[in-house]
DNA sequence: TTGAAAGCGCTAACAG
DNA sequence: CTGTTAGCGCTTTCAA
């Protein structure tokens, strides 16, 4: 007992003691079961995060960030991936629970209805649950703390940033991965404000697989089919740069005038993207800094013990920046 | 008891009971504790993986694939980066060995002499511990299970290819992480290599800091100390990728004429070289399937009851696969 | 086939 | 300032 006490708070603990303890632990290489002490104080040092995909590089970026901070609290991650599946995330969040983590970050606000009521009963027990990358519009209840931003919106400052550059007609390449719901949102986003803005729209799918080449291949056929007709300055938004970059060099390729008569505009500004011959255009979000926003909402809840379970879960949001490159 | 036994062996409970055990889980919508569990049982579910940087691209790919292969043995991560710090790696192996882990996975083979102690407890206690991204050259004991390469010996090969495309004076362009060794080994390789090859051959070290714009800088200042000497056809080599690109978009503002004069080999097939103009010739490795042999290894490894602990640990050597691009 | 007893390593609460 | 007691939620073992 003296020396778990000792191992929390040193100054409770008489000098002598304290010097014996600490002789002690030198020796034997004491290290304390977090286990046994999460099991024994109610409190879990870990916090479970689940994105979909642990390679791609925002959310590798998001990883870093908000390691580094859980790091200052003394909490430690416990990372899986969904796939973009919600069925898996389901999985997930059901194993997570058994860590009974002192929070649960996850990406995005969709989840199958099985996976919201284990969230709520598990914020009902007073674990922060954070949702990244992602925010409920306006007007939409959202029950978890979010830390994100309006992909909806993003589509449409998207198609709004084209749309003053001067191109005529829009085009937006989705995702092929189904289950990338922001990607979706950002695409009817973005086509709703080019309808409202009168612009004629297009809504490209690029196929499934290797992102870079599926964008070049999506890009290509569309470039095919329009054929002999006269060229309108057109400006084509993507889900992601790796599909941005994909269309870049195959837009090369095809000797597009760009961007005279062809605008591209990604989304994310992977490094991938960065260095391209020419410049992607692009919008920024700080992945590094969503995490780092997360542990310290995080941190600051698990601290405050003031702050009740039925505090309105509020909206951190981030705001993209636009990078026009190559222009 | 009973509801413990029917979660790990439904067919050792009666019919009825376990109907009635079915309900009563959906109902309540328990999840077992797992922090308990291990307590109890002495067998935790979670691996500590200790990486430099989970941002990196390289990295990030190997926690993919470990997390893919671990999940599928009921397995966690838990994940922490060191900054590329000995230190701070001793840190995190302190408090992972809190957590019991059923293994333990690091980056590199050289660790402080604290850590190596520590790591030679927990496997002596029967815990496998596997260094990734590293191989110990022949000759030299290892106490670890090992799953990468040697990079002085990469490093030769690098100087080697260089030399073959008949680049008559080498440079290495180092990394300015100083901690980095897998990095310096490359270069101890590259340049020990050009000397067995009777070259001249020169150790850059580019600067700290975000390492395109370093990697560029440094080049540019190796190029101005060049000045009017008569063009000599030029190999250089790159600790990473991302020093590659900088020094690659230096090259061609400077109207370096590669492949002819200037030849670049990069490190790690990173996406940010994939699509450069002109492309990036690059040593490619498998950072994802270097995590799922990982998970192989230990899922087998806690299996296999019958493997003792005092098994010699073995390499699984991963060959780096060279790529020419843009020539 | 089920359950009772003991204990994993720790911490909360209280007594000295 | 230190130590005792009880118990966190589970599994192991053994008895019924």
């Amino acid at each position: 007992m003296t020396v778990s006490r000792f191992l929390r708070s040193p100054e409770r603990v008489a000098r002598d003691t304290a010097t014996h303890i600490q002789q002690a632990l030198q020796v034997t290489g004491y290290s304390p079961n977090l286990q046994a002490g999460s099991l024994a104080s109610g409190r879990s040092q870990a916090v479970a995060v689940i994105v979909p995909n642990i390679a791609h590089s925002i959310f590798a970026d998001t990883l870093h960030g908000l390691g580094a901070g859980l790091q200052l609290a003394g909490l430690h991650m416990i990372v899986s991936s969904t796939g973009y599946s919600l069925a898996q995330e389901e999985q997930q969040v059901r194993t997570m629970l058994g860590w009974a983590p002192a929070a649960i970050v996850l990406t995005g606000r969709m989840h199958l209805p099985a996976t919201q009521l284990l969230l709520m009963a598990a914020q009902q027990r007073g674990t922060p649950v954070v949702e990244i990358w992602d925010q409920s519009p306006q007007g939409e209840a959202h029950a978890f703390q979010q830390i994100g931003f309006d992909h909806a919106r993003v589509g449409a400052l998207m198609a709004q940033a084209l749309a003053e550059r001067g191109y005529l007609q829009l085009v937006f390449m989705d995702s092929g991965v189904e289950e990338d719901f922001r990607a979706h949102e950002r695409a009817q986003g973005f086509l709703a404000k080019a309808a409202s803005l009168g612009l004629e729209a297009k809504h490209l799918h690029a196929a499934m697989g290797e992102p870079v080449e599926q964008g070049g291949q999506c890009f290509a056929a569309w470039h095919a089919q329009q054929g002999s007709a006269q060229p309108i300055r057109c400006g084509m938004g993507f889900a992601n740069d790796l599909l941005a970059t994909g269309a870049l060099l195959q837009a090369q390729r095809l000797r597009c005038r760009m961007p005279k008569e062809m605008g591209l505009l990604g989304f994310g500004d992977f490094p991938v993207g960065r260095y391209c011959q020419g410049g992607l255009s692009t919008m920024h979000i700080d992945g590094e800094r969503i995490g780092q926003a997360c542990a310290e909402y995080i941190s600051q809840r698990l601290s405050s013990h003031g702050l009740s379970v039925t505090d309105q879960p509020s909206q951190i949001v981030l705001q993209p920046r636009l990078l026009w490159r190559g222009f």
